[in-house]
RNA sequence: GGUGCCAUAGCCAAGUGGUAAGGCAAGGGUCUGCAAAACCCUCAUUCCCCAGUUCAAAUCUGGGUGGCACCUCCA
């Protein structure tokens, strides 16, 4: 498989540490506020990449961070911090907020088919890691302490950029007035990685160490954690673009300086969900949520189709009538498998090959998720019996996670709807009517039936009915 | 100011040197009492512009133009 890797910036062939064996950390979400779709698009490509993976053949160990504690607006200490701005929003305690985002975010993947990475850890429950990652670097000359917080000590580094070609000259040249530097750094670019002195001197939560009571910095939790549960070396790395730089960058800056060697060499960075207008962003109260798509009329794996249609290192623009325009691809394709026939016949093992293949070489070059949907359709276009569709279908879903078998059951099940017999009164009704060619009569309860959301479909056999 | 990315039909989008996939929408047809659904057909002589390389360019090179992102908390 290749990949597209942010460090080279080149389409890599896809190897691991350990063959077979892939360890794969996700930056997960802070929980001051509800996930916004285009945080939820990177976590969407991030699970496809993860399904793509196992379906491979490979066993994955996947573990997100739960960001619940000292995410800054910046390393100079300036701002606010975002969970405290939570609490004090809704009045309830940090670890409230935290529980509360958290359980959000998780219905949000679950209503998106994103699968739960297999270690979840949320950052207060890693200070002791946290603090020996920190001890290390001193100790190793790496950091160094100032006005009672810890920095890393970005000039010891051979190389500090990267994923960038930046000069240290030309940064914050021409951006926001008014960010203040930190007296305590000793380079631009050094950042905090534990806090004893903050202008948050309500921070509620706050540890012991070595160095005093304070809380750890932002970039540190990602090192501390994927190192506990991912060990010395990491596979794969995901995550957003915006986290490049500085967070990125920084997380190996301090992992290689602590470990001494090479830390993960592969790097897969998804790109924004934007608007007409730009970035989507939580900071500017553009709250466009899975919530708000369902209220809308929206199914959340309408979105999830819409998005798996791109590709995850292309930005995307989001607007209604796009969503619109997947939404209703969606319905037709579940519609066309809801048409398979159930019939139990022998699978077509060669044109299963065939196809598969073709499903495997798109996401083979760089997940090319588009590629893989258009495979989608070349099995319903196929010429071979419908289990052989069926069995294409069910499998290609395993990665794209639509679950189009289980939606074009439901679709062609019987209803259990507790109107039935009713509807099934009115349908004989119209039956009778179109009998004696009362047409008026006829329309009439079809329309009816339609202002309670329930379309009549006439077909060889006799009306049918489904739910809108 | 610095660093990158992108530009393909009404819309989304694939395609990385060999003559423009796929989806949505639209138009036409079959079916139907009429619809809906389903099915069939049609839908880019051309890939932002200008030069160059080549037998051959949407694809490579140079120069424009336009859009977006990062450099500051962000997925």
């Amino acid at each position: 498989m290749k990949l597209y890797n942010s460090l080279t910036r080149t389409k890599d062939e896809f190897v691991t540490h350990e063959p077979g064996k892939v360890g794969m950390y996700t930056c997960g979400p802070t929980v001051y506020h509800f996930a916004h779709i285009g945080n939820l698009r990177t976590y969407m490509m991030e699970d496809v990449l993860d399904k793509y993976l196992r379906y491979s053949g490979y066993e994955v160990k996947r573990v997100m961070n739960i960001t619940d504690v000292g995410h800054l607006t910046s390393d100079g200490d300036e701002g606010e911090d975002k969970m405290l701005k939570g609490a004090k929003r809704e009045h309830k305690t940090v670890m409230e907020i935290a529980k509360f985002y958290t359980d959000a975010f998780f219905e949000d993947c679950r209503k998106l088919n994103i699968r739960i990475p297999d270690v979840v850890e949320p950052a207060t429950g890693c200070i002791p890691e946290f603090i020996t990652l920190v001890q290390g670097l001193l100790d190793k000359g790496y950091a160094y302490e100032a006005g009672g917080n810890i920095y890393f000590d970005t000039s010891k580094l051979k190389r500090y950029y990267v994923f960038n070609n930046f000069d240290e000259e030309d940064l914050a040249v021409g951006v926001r007035e008014g960010v203040e530097a930190d007296e305590n750094k000793r380079n631009k670019t050094d950042f905090v990685l534990w806090f004893t002195k903050s202008k948050f001197e309500d921070q509620e939560l706050k540890w012991e160490s070595p160095w005093g009571l304070g809380y750890p910095g932002w970039h540190i939790e990602c090192s501390g954690i994927s190192i506990k549960h991912l060990g010395e070396y990491l596979d794969l790395h995901c995550g957003g673009v915006d986290n490049m730089f500085p967070h990125h960058t920084n997380e190996i800056a301090q992992s290689e300086a602590y470990l001494g060697h090479p830390w993960c060499p592969q790097w897969f960075h998804v790109l924004h969900l934007n608007t007409d207008s730009g970035k989507m962003s939580k900071s500017k109260g553009q709250i466009l949520t899975v919530s708000v798509l369902e209220e809308e009329g929206y199914d959340p794996l309408a979105y999830r189709f819409f998005c798996l249609q791109s590709h995850y290192r292309k930005s995307l623009v989001f607007s209604y009538e796009n969503l619109d325009n997947a939404q209703s691809a969606y319905q037709k394709l579940i519609a066309r498998v809801a048409a398979l026939s159930n019939e139990q016949q022998p699978v077509d093992e060669e044109v299963f090959a065939q196809l598969q293949a073709k499903f495997r070489e798109a996401l083979d070059n760089d997940l090319n998720t588009s590629l893989a949907v258009t495979a989608l359709y070349d099995v319903l276009k196929a010429d071979t019996n419908d289990a052989t569709k069926r069995a294409l279908i069910a499998d290609f879903d395993q990665v794209l996670g639509l679950d189009l078998i289980a939606k074009a059951e439901a679709l062609s099940a019987p209803s259990e709807d507790e109107d039935a017999e009713q509807i099934e009164q009115m349908l004989a009704l119209r039956t009778q009517a179109k009998k004696e060619k009362n047409w008026a009569e006829a329309d009439r309860i079809r329309d009816e039936l339609k202002a309670k959301g329930i379309i009549i479909e006439d077909t060889p056999q006799g009306p049918k009915w489904h739910r809108a």
